[in-house]
DNA sequence: CTTGACTCTGTACCATGGTACGGACTCTAT
DNA sequence: ATAGAGTCCGTACCATGGTACAGAGTCAAG
């Protein structure tokens, strides 16, 4: 038993296959430090359903706009102790999305003035260039 | 008169300030076609408030998530008639806007969770890799 | 016991969106 | 008239996040 319960049951195809992700994105997170060295069999490599969390992880953390190094960060955080700068990851990465969200949501609205003017109705050139103008 | 009123009157460095992206990317943004070819004196291009206004543009966009292919086929469709193809571009952008802002809410909303539970009230590690957990 | 699917390694390559030269020229201000 | 700031061009380089080999080894089914 190397690792808790859950040994090593998964080949990396398999790994990918639950992670929505290919085999070599697999390998070039291993790479990065995003997932651990895996357990080998005759040079094959072994995860368990931990290693499937961690890339669920990954996968959710860049949506949520996380960069692979701040991934890799949360991931030591993760099994560390440190609270405060998990915390800080947390709340600087929440203001950064509550700007974004801004941002896009004013770009919709634009786009949405920009679909309307530029609707069925009228002729001629849509008015582009100035649709993002307050 | 090259091009109606305001003829060239901004440099390369004006322009840029006035867009504030660096020179080297006013003319990255040249050679991708996003700028149109400047008016030359002695060599040195000369742009007017048409090119800031599209400079300004560019930015705007790119913050909206174009990509600078989508932005490059946007300032085309602004100088002509494809309402059309201009509306579909638009509509299809708000939807991918709306599914970004959606995901980006429920990622804001499991970090929010996550500080939340890592809070000063607490120690030992954050429930970090199970934070987007539905 | 062979065939095909899978995996191994390292390295090279890709797209996107810039950024940074080097060496020559020009423009502006003193 | 001359220094220093700005500009020219082409090309090379950068970071991010992958993606694609090639050539060799291994495993599983018939």
């Amino acid at each position: 038993m190397v690792q808790s319960q859950d040994p090593g049951t998964l080949t990396i195809g398999k790994l990918a296959a639950a992670g929505a992700v290919g085999v070599e994105t697999v390998r070039f997170y291993q790479r990065k430090g995003l997932l651990h060295q895996p357990t080998r069999e005759s040079g094959f490599r072994h995860y368990g359903s931990e290693d499937v969390r961690r890339l669920r992880f990954i996968r959710q953390a860049q949506a949520a706009g996380f960069t692979l190094e701040e991934i890799k960060e949360l991931l030591e955080l993760d099994a560390g102790e440190d609270r405060a700068r998990a915390r800080e990851l947390a709340t600087s990465r929440i203001q950064a999305l509550n700007d974004k969200i801004a941002d896009l949501q004013r770009a919709r609205n634009s786009l949405t003035k920009l679909a309307h003017d530029c609707g069925e109705g009228s002729s001629g050139p849509c008015p582009i260039l100035t649709s993002f103008e307050v």
